[in-house]
RNA sequence: GGACUGGUAGUUCAAUGGUUAGAGCAUCGCCCUGUCACGGCGAAAGUUGCGGGUUCGAGUCCCGUCCGGUCCGCCA
């Protein structure tokens, strides 16, 4: 005899007087004293149980033991209820079943945690008792909906012809600038696995195998600080492709999300929009610019640069520069104005100071820095910042990178503030024509943007030498709603340029040989053009499900300290352990 | 590594430095035949994260420490 015959939220008033056997949990008991009724929970969702002692008594006698999230069985005759006792809240409201037998599969303690999501708890308590938590129902929807989107690439990339083929986890440690984790060897003791930050250099030899189109639901590790969108061990959607150019990538991610989308019953514009990274930069102070609202930075370095305002003037000669944000701010206090300032001069925003110019009614002006400009300077900013009545323009002067990050921020500060985000705005773009390099501010040498594989632009080849930090990559960001849901390029696939490129980020040739033998190997026996794309699964479940953690889509995630609750790990192991893997632990003093 | 923030009953929260630290939910008991976040009456439930200090008196103030969260640094 099975356990059931049926699931309890599918069960509708056209199945009026089917027999059905059902088993579940208990989500909730309602004993109103000569009547006791109980919802029944299993994965399709909840179906009202009766208990009337003159109908049955035996399994009125069970019903009044039963307690929240006891694990049973019962069986019955799906009935149409009463008129005027509907449920229209309940998707099953309009049927019920008085059991004719009920077994108690198994008992449940007292709960430790609520599983109501109208009761908040503790998160560090929940992931504790995370095998409760995901009893939720917004769990279990999340969870759900990953899968949901999981499937709808996997979908998608099967049926253009992609291979799902598995890399290793125990590895060789691959330079994506972030820390690895570890792994011990017993049979080589002293030497060391690296668990993958990414499955770059397999998949490119994947293409160089001949697979020519690669996918992989490929599990990646990075040993860096957590934030609430950045997990230690997170799930991407890695892809490459041999004998393709950018726009094949593109066209073939555009298509990825537009399946996800038509699968999750929305729709989405294609193509994308693009936009060069140094107009994001310049407009939006961010390489992920939020493109829900508009509220664009303004360049007023060339009209300060001769001003008579001299703490801006006195920048721009300097090479700074001198943005502004142009901002509604009618009935603004002078507490706002001041919140602001403070904002900006914290030490994450790093601007030195925020000056602003408000436009009060009758062309009056507000400002502490208005009386330093020359009529015509202060007609000027107005038309360049197309300033209306009500508005203020607030300034920054700086060095160009502290001008982006401050007003990058503010901007999204500001998005938020006045209430400018449409939440319900799917907003895609693509940054393209990434540098391939950027100058460490600290040491003045060359790091890569992206990661040292990604081809330089053909047309930038001869600046290598000169002025490598003009040489454009080809490179690709898609951008969700001011969020980096992933990244790829064309990879170098000629030996020379690549060799070129490990020798100007200063990687000794000795090192080269050893880090990255294998791969010039294989450069050099014909490899084909090919290019990838990476894509962020955790986040991107996340913003579709209008979650603001990556905790609430990952079924077991790690907490800040990068361990996890529910099985204390990471923990200490037996010394016998170690001494196989010929490992000593050598704590630092506590000073 | 740093900034901010939180830690009080099983749980979620409350409590000007001043009686015996309170309330909702959960639990337990009694009552209740159409509830659906059922309702009513009652009970039990506390090392205020931990360790120091200030004070006549500390959940409250100070110092240290542990843990969670958000962010900066860090992170293709």
């Amino acid at each position: 005899m099975s356990f059931r015959s049926h699931f309890c939220g599918t069960l509708s008033q056209s199945d009026d007087g089917l027999k059905v056997s059902l088993a579940g949990w208990v989500d909730v008991r309602r004993d109103l004293g000569g009547v006791i009724f109980i919802e029944l929970r299993d994965h399709t969702g909840k179906l009202q149980l009766v208990a009337d002692p003159q109908i049955n008594p035996q399994v009125y006698k069970v019903f009044e033991t039963l307690k929240a999230e006891y694990c049973i069985k019962i069986q019955g005759i799906i009935k149409n209820r009463p008129a005027g006792t509907e449920n229209p809240d309940l998707r099953t409201g309009a049927v019920e079943i008085y059991p004719e037998s009920v077994e108690i599969l198994n008992k449940s303690k007292t709960l430790p945690l609520p599983l109501k999501d109208f009761e908040d708890t503790d998160e560090l308590f929940r992931l504790k008792y995370r095998f409760l938590d995901l009893r939720r129902d917004s769990m279990q929807k999340n969870i759900r909906f990953r899968h949901k989107i999981t499937q709808a690439i996997r979908d998608y990339l099967v049926a253009k012809d992609f291979l799902e083929i598995e890399t290793p986890i125990l590895t060789k440690s691959t330079p994506e600038g972030a820390r690895d984790y570890l792994v011990p060897s017993r049979m080589q003791k002293g030497k060391f696995f690296a668990l993958p930050q990414s499955p770059q250099l397999f998949k490119q030899l994947l293409m160089i195998s001949g697979f020519e189109k690669y996918f992989q639901v490929a599990r990646c590790f990075r040993d860096e600080d957590l934030r609430a969108d950045r997990q230690p061990e997170f799930t991407q959607i890695d892809i490459e492709m041999s004998f393709i150019n950018i726009e094949d990538i593109i066209s073939n991610t555009e298509g990825i999300f537009e399946n996800i989308f038509k699968v999750i019953g929305k729709n989405v514009k294609l193509p994308f929009q693009r936009m060069d990274y140094d107009t994001a930069m310049n407009l939006y102070g961010k390489d992920a610019p939020d493109l829900r609202f508009d509220m664009k930075l303004i360049d007023f370095t060339d009209i300060m640069e001769t001003s008579g305002f001299e703490s801006f003037s006195k920048i721009v000669s300097k090479n700074g520069i001198v943005k502004g944000l142009c901002v509604p701010t009618k009935d603004w206090s002078r507490k706002e104005y001041d919140d602001l300032k403070n904002l900006v001069t914290t030490k994450e925003y790093g601007a030195k100071g925020l000056a602003w110019i408000t436009y009060k009614e009758n062309n009056e002006i507000a400002s502490p820095i208005a009386k330093f400009f020359s009529e015509e300077e202060l007609s000027k900013i107005k038309t360049r910042a197309n300033a209306k009545e009500g508005d203020s323009i607030f300034f920054v002067a700086d060095k160009k990178e502290i001008v982006h990050n401050a007003l990058g921020r503010l901007r999204l500060h500001l998005g938020e503030k006045l209430n400018l985000i449409d939440k319900n705005k799917d907003e895609f773009v693509w940054i393209v024509n990434w540098p391939l390099f950027e100058k460490d501010h600290i040491s003045g040498k060359l790091n890569v943007m992206h990661h040292p594989f990604t081809s330089p632009d053909m047309k930038d080849l001869h600046l290598l030498d000169t002025e490598p930090v003009k040489v454009r990559a080809l490179a690709y960001d898609i951008v969700y709603n001011g969020v980096e849901l992933g990244g790829g390029s064309i990879r170098t696939y000629r030996e020379d340029i690549q060799k070129k490129v490990l020798q100007l980020l200063n990687i000794e040739d000795e090192e080269i040989e050893n880090r990255f033998g294998f791969l010039l190997q294989a450069l050099s026996l014909g490899a084909p053009p090919h290019g990838g794309i990476a894509l962020g699964l955790d986040r991107l479940v996340m913003m579709l499900a209008k979650e603001t953690s990556l905790r609430q889509v990952i079924a077991f995630p790690k907490v800040q300290s990068s361990s996890c609750p529910l099985t204390e790990a990471p923990s200490e192991v037996d010394s016998e352990q170690l001494e196989e893997l010929a490992l000593k632990i050598s704590l630092p003093n506590p000073s």
